[in-house]
RNA sequence: GCACCGGUGGCGAAGUGGCUAACGCGCAGGUCUGCAAAACCUGUAUUCGCGGGUUCGAAACCCGCCCGGUGCUCCA
């Protein structure tokens, strides 16, 4: 089965593939690590995730790329301000970037290029560029891309821009350039800010001509893919095209990905609306990593997907029940054998699944055969018709499911841990749920020895004291099942 | 102003010309249970923002209107 994705070059849906026949290249724009990264920016990051997990699904190999930009205006602003070099001053967000990456369990690239390490790559670039007569030089040292020399611009967002008017709603003379809309390649330093000493002179590279070095150094003149958050389309990856074709000649990339904005309770997030959270906010509030996961990834990605607490709320109890069916299958005992019903239905489950997410990632879609095939299996587990065979049948389709989605196998408690640690370091105590301490209060061994107090209980008939124990518990946020093969209990 | 996206049950959300409108969450009732939980069953939209039209047939296509959101500038 193939991948069929929007383009947003071409407007429609292609079919994915590496164009070399065998590893698929793909370069994702990465942060700026000037603070911690927040929802909007992990939407983005997850539904790149949910695309190289379906292209390994698929059998299709990845080579990803994806930049840190570690030096820019608010970089160089915040570091000034607080009196640090800006390497000094980037450091600690990359690596919460990294971390955060790991809460939501998505996989690292195969390749982290940070801009500082490619100035070289950059200054040539706009070397190549100026002789090739795209690129020239301002009288503050600047260096500027001549939009006029590239008369395809305008073709990933589909803006034409031929009929706008020099110095109509610009003011010229403040910016040097030959024409308002040129863009800058390369900034001439300011006293006092960071810069590098380059045969074009002493500067920092701009935002845009990071990315085409980098990409083109990893990855060739032409790849298969670039994605990013839509609003990059303009003008960062249009300025991406301009510069890269402008030198190579070639198709910069065959195919663009663009992930939708989120919402949040209905607004577009902003510090001043209130309404901005990072990982951290909500993993100090209580809230699972894997169903921060679900939900940002279960809204197809060209959908706005509005971000609410109650979204949140909804994900942790789907993934209760994914994982109350997946341990039901795995501590159950089954007769051996195979039910011809079941093997149907895992069968078709897989393939509609595999089928929802071919068609441009449709995880919405994805998600509901697996939810029937649940059904089903419960259903027959009900009955005693569910045999051995049959439960390997299903936990192969659910260890599909979770290539991709990765929220049945719990790996909750290390990021809590990790959020309460940095909040303590951070003097973040203050934003830690109180729900959340009591429920890192008990032990599993002190759960234990109170479940199995219960169970004593319960076999002396002492009902009030085992609910008691029960209630106690469920306070805490522990749950309890009693069931055939004995006691379970889970953290909510 | 120009461009674009969306409005489907209480909520989230698939489906874009033809089987009883997926799936998840929630709620109500039932089965099971000492009681719960889990699980299962039934019910939660006779209908897809509103009004017209096209068609044998529309949630889906066309026209108009109303509402919400986004981009055009740093932004995932």
């Amino acid at each position: 089965m193939s991948l069929r994705l929007f383009n947003t070059l071409s407007g429609q849906l292609d079919e994915l593939t590496p164009s070399d026949g065998k590893t698929l290249r793909m370069y994702a724009c990465g942060p700026t690590v000037y603070d911690y990264g927040h929802i909007g920016n992990f939407r983005t990051f997850l539904q790149v995730d949910v695309l190289r997990r379906t292209l390994h699904l698929l059998g299709i190999p990845v080579r990803h790329v994806m930049n840190i930009t570690d030096v820019d205006d608010k970089i160089i602003r915040n570091a000034t301000a607080a009196g640090i070099p800006i390497a000094q001053y980037t450091a600690p967000y990359e690596q919460a970037f990294l971390e955060d990456l790991d809460s939501l369990r998505i996989e690292r690239p195969e390749q982290l290029a940070r801009a500082t390490e490619h100035i070289d790559r950059m200054v040539g670039l706009i070397q190549r560029l100026a002789t090739a007569g795209a690129a020239y030089q301002a009288e503050d040292g600047s260096w500027y891309f001549r939009l006029s020399s590239f008369p395809e611009y305008g073709k990933l967002s589909k803006k034409d821009l031929s009929g706008m008017e020099d110095g109509a709603r610009v003011d010229l003379d403040e910016y040097e350039k030959d024409s308002a809309r040129d863009f800058a390649l390369w900034k001439a330093a300011k006293p006092g800010e960071t810069s590098w000493d380059t045969p074009i002179g002493r500067g920092r590279p701009g935002w845009h001509i990071e990315c085409s070095a980098m990409a083109m150094e990893y990855l060739g003149d032409s790849f298969d893919l670039h994605a990013g958050g839509e609003d990059l389309m303009f003008p960062h990856h249009e300025n991406e095209i301009a510069q890269s074709e402008s030198v190579t000649h070639k198709p910069f990339a065959r195919h663009w990905m663009h992930v939708r904005f989120l919402l949040v309770d209905g607004r577009k997030m902003s510090k001043s609306e209130g309404n901005f959270y990072t990982l951290r906010d909500l993993l100090l509030k209580g809230y699972k990593a894997s169903a921060i996961r679900l939900a940002l990834i279960s809204v197809p990605y060209r959908h706005q997907l509005n971000f609410t607490f109650d979204g949140l709320t909804e994900a942790t109890n789907a993934i209760d029940r994914l994982r109350t069916f997946h341990q039901r299958l795995i501590t159950g005992s089954f007769a051996p054998g195979e039910n011809p019903a079941l093997q149907e239905a895992a069968k078709k489950a897989q393939a509609d699944y595999l089928a929802a997410l071919s068609n441009d990632l449709n995880t919405a879609e994805a998600r509901a055969p697996i939810f029937d095939l649940i059904r089903a299996a419960n259903t027959a587990i009900d009955q005693s018709q569910l045999l051995a065979g049959d439960r390997d049948a299903i936990l192969a389709v659910l260890a599909r499911f979770d290539a991709v989605f990765d929220v049945i196998e719990d790996h909750d408690a290390e990021p809590t841990r990790r959020a309460l640690e940095w909040a303590e370091q951070a003097g973040r105590q203050a934003d830690v749920a109180p729900e959340l301490l009591a429920r890192q209060s008990f032990t599993d061994e002190a759960v234990d020895a109170l479940v199995a107090e219960r169970t004593l209980a319960k076999k002396q008939r002492n009902f009030s004291r085992a609910d008691q124990i029960r209630n106690e518990l469920a306070e805490k946020g522990i749950v309890i099942e009693d069931s055939k093969d004995g006691v379970h209990w889970k953290r909510k």
